[in-house]
DNA sequence: CGTTCAGTGTGACCATTGTTACACAGAAAC
DNA sequence: GTTTCTGTGTAACAATGGTCACACTGAACG
């Protein structure tokens, strides 16, 4: 079986035997095509979710409704988001979209505390998971506090090619002026300036990167 | 002693008084003025601070060593970046200066990590503590990525007001400038133009925060 | 094949923020 | 007092990014 087998793999190595089994038999897998919405902002979170293979993209909003990406997750990852909102039984800060098609499993919110407390590999799973994500929220602030455009869009077209596993980007200036939340004439005006200057190649509806 | 009280006020109704008990003896009693630098970027943790009273401002670097102010933290609060750093035994990603002169206990790793397995309280604790900075390092991005400067620099007063528990706050634009990063000229154009708008009144060293 | 439409390129302009330079004011030191 | 120093106000200009307008291009579809 191919849930399995990406179970395995991913999380193989950091939980036990027992817990192994115990995902296996309460998670509940969901294959999810790129562009589904997973967990929007309000959403009182009822499961969470462990990434079997693809990637996901974790959106903030802002007062009028305009999204800003703030990071990619991947396989063996988990939304840590998810856990605070488990834990204080509040809603969700945050957006996540499959960035591309996904597999998953939902583990419901009882299993995950009650494992917590059951499996040392669990807890630390949990918190690690938590140093991971925090780093990555510091990262996102460093992206948007102190790059300048044409860096954090250079910055950005890395990400998501290794968050693809590609350096061929499909997607339009549109939507990544969405992610970067400004408008797709600066996009284009930079991304022109970017080839110019060797660093991808432009196509309709296609990026190339260079030297990843 | 005064220690006792404010153990009580802040987390009595928190923890076990068995938890309580472990916490007066073993935790490290620490007063440190205004200014003083509690954790910095790079450090290894090997204690997490209690907050007794007082507020600490937490703080990002830039690559040119920049600061970014984060957010401020206050009494019954703990730096959740401490917990990180502890569970993962990796280095600090921020800077920790005491906001006003600050009171702290300082619980050493060891005994954060024991307490998790034993104290039910201990361990909600520390998962809200995470919670909470999670949400206030999402607030920081909206402010940083979606305010400008004069709304940016309005909503930082009046976190530093609260964080005071004084509507006059006592500092130089220089140092407004650095925490918001950006640049002192900035900060004096623009508080002029909030005094003219009757949100502030501006005096040598100290501003007085108007309608807070 | 021509029409339509989404996606892209670009010039012109504006708004915000950053930079430089310098004047001035109040506090502190002498 | 006057000198010195730190902090503040402001004008002038530069740089970055956002907005508007419009041309063009390739894909899709009849």
């Amino acid at each position: 079986m191919n849930m399995l087998e990406d179970l395995k793999v991913n999380y193989g190595y950091l939980f036990e035997d027992e817990l192994m089994e115990e995902i296996q038999q309460i998670g509940q897998y969901m294959g999810v095509p790129e562009g589904t919405m997973i967990i929007d902002i309000g959403d009182t979170i009822t499961s969470m979710p462990l990434i079997l293979n693809g990637a996901i993209k974790v959106l903030r909003e802002d007062d009028k409704g305009d999204d800003l990406l703030l990071y990619f997750i991947e396989n063996g990852d988990t939304c840590a988001m998810t856990i605070t909102c488990c834990m204080g039984d509040t809603k969700s800060g945050i957006r996540a979209i499959a960035e591309t098609d996904t597999e998953l499993i939902m583990v419901p919110v009882q299993k995950m505390q009650e494992w917590f407390h059951k499996y040392k590999s669990w807890q630390t799973f949990v918190l690690q998971s938590y140093h991971t994500r925090m780093n990555e929220l510091l990262e996102a602030v460093d992206a948007i506090a102190f790059l300048k455009m044409d860096e954090r869009l250079l910055k950005y077209l890395r990400d998501k090619a290794i968050a693809n596993r590609d350096e061929l980007i499909n997607t339009t200036h549109q939507e990544i002026a969405y992610d970067l939340h400004t408008s797709r004439v600066v996009v284009s005006r930079i991304l022109k300036k970017l080839e110019r200057d060797n660093q991808i190649q432009l196509h309709r509806n296609r990026i190339k990167i260079l030297n990843l």
